[in-house]
RNA sequence: GGAGAGGUGGCCGAGCGGCUGAAGGCGGUCGCCUGCUAAGCGACUAUGGGGGUAUAAGCCUCCAUCGAGGGUUCGAAUCCCUCCCUCUCCGCCA
């Protein structure tokens, strides 16, 4: 959520960023909708004022063995009227903060401007991309043959854009999380947190997955939310806290779960696990002070960078433009990982800064020096990386002619010393 | 799931229906004291919002907030109801 200041005294920096991201909205409702909330605001305390000092005098009366029943009635009397005006600014209010969770954070003026992914701009590419005497095949048809993706059986018990990983994959996504993991808190000083994967309403305010995207999620009988991402619990560690300077910044990695309901995807990527319903990552998160961010994303980018180039996984980085970053960031870089087999580059990390858009709605703030005031966190996450996009990257990228993939030389002490995944039967 | 206790400022912890935005302590900031350090002394120290004033920092003023939401009352941290959370005991369980 944007600082409502914003509206009233800088509507024109709304008003370019609305433009920059082809965003739809009625801005001059919203200017107006706040004025017309600040009139009320004024009425109501007034009144509010005039109420507080009668019943002091009431009080004072009272106290003294005066009769106040003049003054009582008085006070019943504003009272009544106080109730209408508060009635008419509680509509205000709520239409103005619907409003205000509409508006997408603000682009920082380094985002190229641009209306779709066509507008993205690559900034590198890192690695080469493999050659291959033969047709390379795509990961399902690696994994079913090796037999260790199980579409079918995933598709009976659970339903349609599950997987199930058997044998070697199983243990290949284990060691590619503890590989991830391990490199992030052991190299690049982020603390491990293993959160829950379920996560209130509040918390889905809070990184503004509610209330625009409640149709990605799924919802659990008792309202709870299955967390679409570990951003989740992890901006929403410190909800409602303020947080001493010498913390910050603060790393956090996480593997979780990640559970989304893809409901705007029918008919894409529907082979394969490219996009299932259930899916794992090893999650980077960072609260950091203003001024920090883009340094400090920039280190993300590269901590998740480190991890393709370890496995030796040939990828890009990409910058979004305006058009095609999401509602939350002001500024999001994507890794995209070549899969040979299916001739493309699929995106297995996003890393974006927030400023301070989520901290505001988690109430997530700092205080830079004591006597100071306590001012928001800025916030910032990416994955570090895919484990389930980064397991069929893997396959793709190190498949043998013969149908075996060979592991790479990183993740073999994460298997036992496996070098090769040869053909299995359960 | 059953029984009980409790949720107050950065932290701990008082609090009679009006004089309590909240005693006291800790922590913090500034000043004094001091050969240095420590101790001591004094002042200040919640958050959000509205209005006014100022070139700004700021200053003045009002409103709200004592887990959340409702209610009683002229007036609620204090009384009543609902919900959430924490703790203790019992039960159950990985």
């Amino acid at each position: 959520m944007l600082d409502r200041r914003l509206v009233r005294e800088e509507p024109e920096k709304i008003r370019q960023a609305l433009e920059k991201r082809g965003y739809e909205f009625d801005l001059d409702t919203l200017i107006a909708t706040e004025a017309q909330r600040r009139e009320l605001l004024t009425a109501v305390e007034s009144r509010r004022a005039e109420k507080n000092e009668l019943s002091e005098q009431i009080g004072d009366t009272m106290r003294a063995g005066g009769d106040a029943a003049a003054l009582k009635e008085h006070s019943t009397q504003i009272g009544a009227e106080l109730e209408e005006l508060e009635q008419e600014l509680g509509q205000v209010e709520e239409r103005f903060e619907q409003m205000m969770l509409d508006l997408p954070n603000i682009p920082l003026d380094e985002v190229p401007v641009g209306e779709s992914e066509q507008d993205n701009v690559v900034m590198y590419e890192v690695g080469e991309l493999p050659k291959f005497d033969f047709t390379p095949r795509p990961h399902w048809e690696i994994g079913e043959q090796l037999g260790i993706l199980d579409f079918e059986g995933a598709a009976r018990m659970a339903g349609a854009r599950f997987v199930t990983d058997v044998g070697a994959a199983a243990t290949l996504e284990r060691a590619l999380i503890n590989f991830m993991l391990d490199t992030h808190t052991r190299k690049h000083g982020y603390t491990e947190v293993f959160p829950p994967y379920l996560a209130n309403e509040r918390s889905l305010f809070g990184t503004a997955n509610l209330p625009k995207f409640e149709d990605d999620l799924f919802k659990t009988t008792d309202g709870y939310y299955l967390i679409p991402t570990a951003e989740v619990p992890l901006t929403n560690m410190h909800q409602d806290e303020i947080l001493d300077a010498d913390r910050l910044p603060i790393y956090y990695a996480a593997y979780t779960a990640c559970f989304r309901r893809e409901a705007g995807a029918a008919g894409k990527d529907t082979r394969g696990m490219v996009r299932v319903h259930q899916f794992h990552k090893v999650e980077l998160m960072k609260f950091v002070r203003p001024g920090q961010g883009s340094a400090e994303l920039e280190k993300l980018v590269k901590d998740a960078e480190v991890i393709l180039q370890a496995l030796e996984l040939p990828y890009r980085r990409t910058q979004l433009c305006t058009g095609d970053m999401g509602f939350q960031p002001q500024q999001t870089f994507d890794l995209d990982v070549y899969c040979p087999g299916m001739d493309r580059w699929l995106e297995i990390s996003s890393c974006s800064q927030y400023g301070d858009f989520q901290a505001r709605r988690c109430n997530t703030r700092y205080r830079p020096q004591p006597p100071a005031k306590p001012e928001f966190a800025h916030t910032m996450n990416g994955s570090g990386v895919a484990t389930g996009r980064t397991l069929l990257a893997i396959l793709e990228n190190y498949q043998q002619e013969s149908g075996t993939v060979v592991i790479p030389e990183v993740l073999r002490p994460y298997m036992g010393g496996m070098a090769e995944i040869l053909p299995q039967m359960p």
